[in-house]
DNA sequence: CCGCCCCTGCTAACCGTTTAGCATCATCGA
DNA sequence: TCGATGATGCTAAACGGTTAGCAGGGGCGG
């Protein structure tokens, strides 16, 4: 004989409007709006719905019926773990976390976009793609048409620090650079505006270079030199003579190991030399590293209110590029004798 | 007379079939079950779709018809935001993506349990809730039955750092703690065996505090108290007489605090005074912090690949609790004479 | 030539909601 | 007494897929 239990299937609306004597129009309502049902017969529905054991509708059907989800998505390319591993990643994970729980949406990182369906979508250093189906917020990277990038001043980034050393009265400047960081390139050549001859030293990616072939990524704009990269392009930097009295790290990263490898072979910092990074990532502060500060946190918060305002539909202007600030520590100094 | 234009609304499976005259059964398996349908019908198919511009199933009705989101969210009480401000949960949700990653799923940030759709979750440091749709896993957590939960072993996070200690020579020893974190202090205590006086200093919320009775976290398990409440605690140990030259923080935060506050009131460490910490964050390895380290992120990873076990339906056994390490570096030494 | 089986593709039911449009009814003013 | 009105709740059609079960047909062994 069968037994007489109930199915495991959950309870459904249809379930709940049964038990409670009602339609389904009304225990849906009961739910998602309230002052369109009787408050009486609302609470007789939701008493029948706790006795059955329901917990309110389902968000995939709603979604469904709906065309909304409450989840915007924080892309990148291949996998979802650079998003955290990576530290200006992170910062911008951090400013549009902030910014969904303001809006009460939740957040989701994904390394395959349009595996899941979202309201939104913010890509950090990444193409959009053709036909997205829903808005797109692309984070630092190049401005292009139709699409809507937020950037920080990375020029300015390296006028500043360019300046900065120039000020000090520096007349001989090295650049840690990759493939990849032109703008920043650029702002250092103005911000130095002939103060004496730049040396640039570029790390990573020649084609064929193994360890940047291999891995989903590969082929991928470069982003940033990988840290043993950094060693390779810092020590030849540093074994350059005369040797160098000024370095400007286009990343904190290759900033932090300069400074590393500079204080391992026996020069002072900064009196023998003076390092100052573009990023000002956490951490740098500890290392009394000086650098420019590139808001990457508020560039995400920024990007999660203006991708808000795109899924409701409104239209939302390009706004200039956000500032940087040069952060004066402990590792730049007027050169020595 | 009506305008002869498509209308904006997105291609469907059932547009793509009419328009490559099959049926909508062939357009849905050429995408999900490509085995099941003969190569040359798949490819006149996906050439159809392409011509008229469809993308591929929606991810939504997908997940609606087949149960199946391939989304594991991450919760936290009540905002998003502490799973990537919280250095601990940051992690946590590091080694947590990455396990993603691998299992090919997207992970979700969500201050709200229930709003979203997902496969599975992983709560940090949060009571699960009571009748989740889905399979739960606990991080950091004490031990309930009926869930699974996952640890460090902060008993013995505690006992390596008295221990540490003791063996050092200390025999008057000060505790940095703060309510909820009674095991840390349970070990702590098993540790130091007797080698003399422990006195337990304890921050944050005594009840009424007003910094904690305001916003949605409110009256929350406390996770670890607050920098001004560290700042408050640690200036009273450093005050005691006679002074403490063995600290243990129970937590990093309380440790740097405790570092800052020594130097900054003209102490040497190690010298005067021996610091040590519990979690060795990211960062504590510059600040040359001795302490224990606490997996977060093995734990974070761990997590994910549990949740995928039994999001396919499979048994999981508990494991044993993570082990944890003494990391030493330059705040601890012998007691000064 | 016949019966069997595999390959291919179809029909139709289902997933769990939302919501436009309409029916019903009690209340109320004239 | 009657029509207008507002409150309340119902019917039914989406939303965009998946998939169990089955029909037709061609290849193949007997």
């Amino acid at each position: 004989m069968p037994a007489g239990g109930t199915p495991p299937r959950r309870a459904t609306l249809r379930d709940v409007a049964r038990a409670a004597g009602v339609s389904v129009w009304t225990v849906s309502n009961a739910y998602s709006n309230p002052r369109r049902v009787a408050a009486a017969t609302r609470e007789r529905v939701l008493a029948t719905a706790a006795a059955v054991g329901y917990a309110g509708p389902d968000p995939l059907a709603r979604s469904l019926a709906t065309g909304r989800t409450g989840i915007v998505a924080l892309h990148a390319d291949g996998a979802a773990e650079p998003l955290l591993a990576d530290p200006a990643a992170a910062l911008v994970a951090r400013g549009l976390v902030r910014a969904c729980d303001r809006a009460g949406v939740s957040l989701l990182l994904s390394g395959a976009p349009g595996a899941a369906a979202v309201d939104g979508a913010v890509l950090f250093r990444a193409p959009p793609p053709a036909n997205a189906p829903h808005p797109l917020v692309v984070v630092d990277a190049p401005p292009a048409d139709g699409v809507v990038v937020l950037r920080a001043d990375v020029a300015g980034a390296g006028a500043l620090a360019a300046r900065h050393l120039r000020d000090l009265g520096h007349d001989d400047l090295v650049v840690l650079a990759w493939p990849g960081c032109g703008e920043r390139l650029d702002g250092v050549r103005a911000g130095w505006g002939g103060a004496g001859p730049i040396a640039v030293y570029m790390a990573g990616d020649p084609p064929g270079h193994p360890a940047r072939q291999a891995g989903p990524g590969a082929g991928r704009r470069a982003v940033g030199p990988t840290r043993a990269d950094a060693e390779i392009v810092v020590r030849a930097a540093l074994a350059r003579e005369p040797r160098p009295r000024a370095i400007i790290a286009l990343g904190d990263l290759q900033a932090r190991v300069a400074l590393d490898t500079a204080r391992w072979s026996g020069l002072d910092v900064p009196g023998d030399l003076s390092v100052v990074g573009i990023d000002d990532l956490p951490g740098s502060d500890v290392l009394g590293l000086t650098g420019v500060f590139v808001p990457y946190r508020p560039l995400g918060e920024l990007a999660g209110a203006t991708l808000s305002v795109m899924v409701e539909g409104g239209q939302v202007t390009l706004p200039a590029p956000l500032p940087t600030s040069l952060v004066i520590r402990g590792t730049t100094a007027p050169p020595g004798r």
